[in-house]
DNA sequence: TTTCATT
């Protein structure tokens, strides 16, 4: 009885896999250890290839010409969204021979550039090959005009450099920093040592930069970040993309946030921001995304809703809903924003006084807007029109003065971003008379001094887009006189 | 000043 050797099994499994792809030509039987002349075989030690910049028009056949002169290929397969189905630009490629696919990364890699695409084609072992994180370092503070020979000199004495790539925008001007990795984490280390902060490029603000890259997972927070600064300005982009756009957006980025915290975990900032994306599709017609676990979605408080025309155009409702800062006094919101996956909740009962806890607090009635006006606006296509409010300033300790606004937000759009800390008794933002544009400041009065203690604790320095908010009492008129 | 994507 013939023994399998560990290549062979290997190749039986996938073989079967492979043909339900179409990757194996003329295979219709199941696999049989005797005759497995007709099963691709690969190498024991073959290598898996990622492959990037792939136009999203060409598939698997598409792609298999280019690379079959390389050598015999074991599995061809693009990436795809799991729900849309989408084409991600990238594909997995192993070869049946280790030497075809040394030989193929040698010849393409970075080597031509596919019809539409404005980097060159990626051809390299995939991370799952070697988890090149931790080797892989990240370079700041470069000098635009440096490109990959330059960062590569300035590297190569501390080990040698298996890829060194300048970050370029689309029009291919470098964005003055690099990615350099080693084949050792010794050597990158190395390279830190030496480097990290040792020399100003001319030109650059300030010495150079030479850190170990992020991984995926900061990668991830930084992102969710960032979105939840765009958030103010999501809806424009929204439309900009289309419908499947759109969808296809909601869809990466509330599986992105799903993955982040670890064991399914979903803080309330990140279950409030899928909640919002997820609303963002439903406005635009589209399904929500395929993940659910939201807290706010429950009764919505009666809110009045602004105009649905707004909707439609960058001057948003939605425009405030970025997420308040879980503490006041500007120390490190952005931090301790997203504290799924890096600090657990506290599991003590908190104190109202908790930044945390108030955060939540926060969250959860910011997390209410959203739905109830995704309701409201389904109910009425033509919603009642916003009555007028008569200018009423409150007592003394209830006026907040309001600085960095979004230059879209308007008066509704104020009072909306205040109302979850109380009776919003009036709310003004300031127009230049000339240009009938916002000034980016306001006025916000609530009925009672606390309401707006509350205000001004989770809505200072909240991030709007690059700015933050600036939230403090209005100066009494008397104050600061004088004489 | 952290990529374009990693089943």
């Amino acid at each position: 009885m013939a023994t399998l050797t560990n290549g062979q099994v290997d190749a039986a499994v996938h073989g079967g896999a492979a043909s339900t792809n179409g990757l194996v030509n003329g295979i219709s039987h199941t696999h049989s250890p005797a005759s497995c002349a007709t099963i691709p075989m690969k190498d024991h030690d073959a290598i898996k290839l990622f492959i990037g910049q792939i136009p999203r028009n060409l598939d698997e056949k598409d792609l298999r010409p280019l690379f079959e002169e390389f050598g015999k290929i074991y599995e061809l397969t693009v990436l795809k969204d799991r729900f849309t189905g989408m084409h991600k630009g990238c594909a997995f490629l192993t070869y049946c021979a280790r030497e075809s696919a040394l030989k193929a990364q040698n010849a393409l890699h970075e080597q031509k550039t596919l019809p539409g695409m404005n980097r060159p084609i990626q051809v390299k072992p995939a991370d799952s090959e070697s988890r090149g994180e931790d080797r892989k370092l990240f370079v700041g503070m470069l000098n635009k005009q440096q490109c990959e020979d330059d960062v590569r000199r300035l590297f190569e004495s501390f080990g040698s450099i298996e890829e060194c790539t300048i970050l370029r925008g689309p029009d291919g001007n470098s964005k003055g920093c690099a990615f350099v990795k080693y084949s050792t984490h010794a050597e990158a280390q190395a390279a830190i040592s030496a480097l990290h902060g040792s020399q100003t490029m001319p030109g650059a603000s300030s010495s150079l930069v030479v850190k170990f890259a992020d991984t995926d997972k900061e990668r991830t927070i930084r992102r969710m970040q960032q979105m939840a600064g765009q958030m103010g300005i999501f809806n424009p982009m929204a439309l900009q993309f289309g419908a499947y756009g759109a969808y296809a957006q909601v869809q990466q980025q509330a599986a992105l946030m799903a993955s982040v915290g670890q064991g399914g975990y979903l803080s309330p900032m990140a279950a409030f921001a899928a909640a919002q994306m997820q609303h963002m599709a439903t406005i635009n017609g589209l399904p929500g995304a395929p993940m659910t676990p939201t807290s706010g979605g429950s009764t919505p408080p009666g809110i009045t809703a602004p105009t649905v025309t707004s909707i439609q155009s960058p001057i948003s409702v939605n425009g405030f809903t970025g997420l308040p800062p879980p503490q006041a006094n500007g120390q490190a919101p952005a931090e301790a924003m997203f504290t799924n996956g890096i600090h657990p909740y506290p599991a003590q009962s908190p104190t109202a006084a908790d930044p945390l806890q108030q955060a939540y607090a926060g969250v959860q009635q910011y997390a209410a807007f959203p739905a109830a006006y995704g309701q409201i606006s389904q109910a009425f296509p033509q919603p009642p029109p916003i009555i007028p409010q008569q200018q009423r300033e409150g007592p003394e300790g209830c006026n907040l003065f309001i600085y960095h606004l979004p230059q879209e937000f308007g008066d509704g759009e104020l009072m909306q971003m205040f109302l979850p800390f109380g009776n919003v008794i009036s709310s003004k933002v300031f127009v230049d008379r000339a240009t009938n544009q916002s000034k980016c400041f306001g006025f916000v009065s609530f009925d009672n001094p606390g309401s707006a203690q509350a205000a001004i604790q989770s809505m200072n320095g909240f991030q709007i887009g690059m700015k933050r908010l600036k939230v403090q009492l209005k100066r009494p008129k008397d104050a600061n006189r004088p004489y």
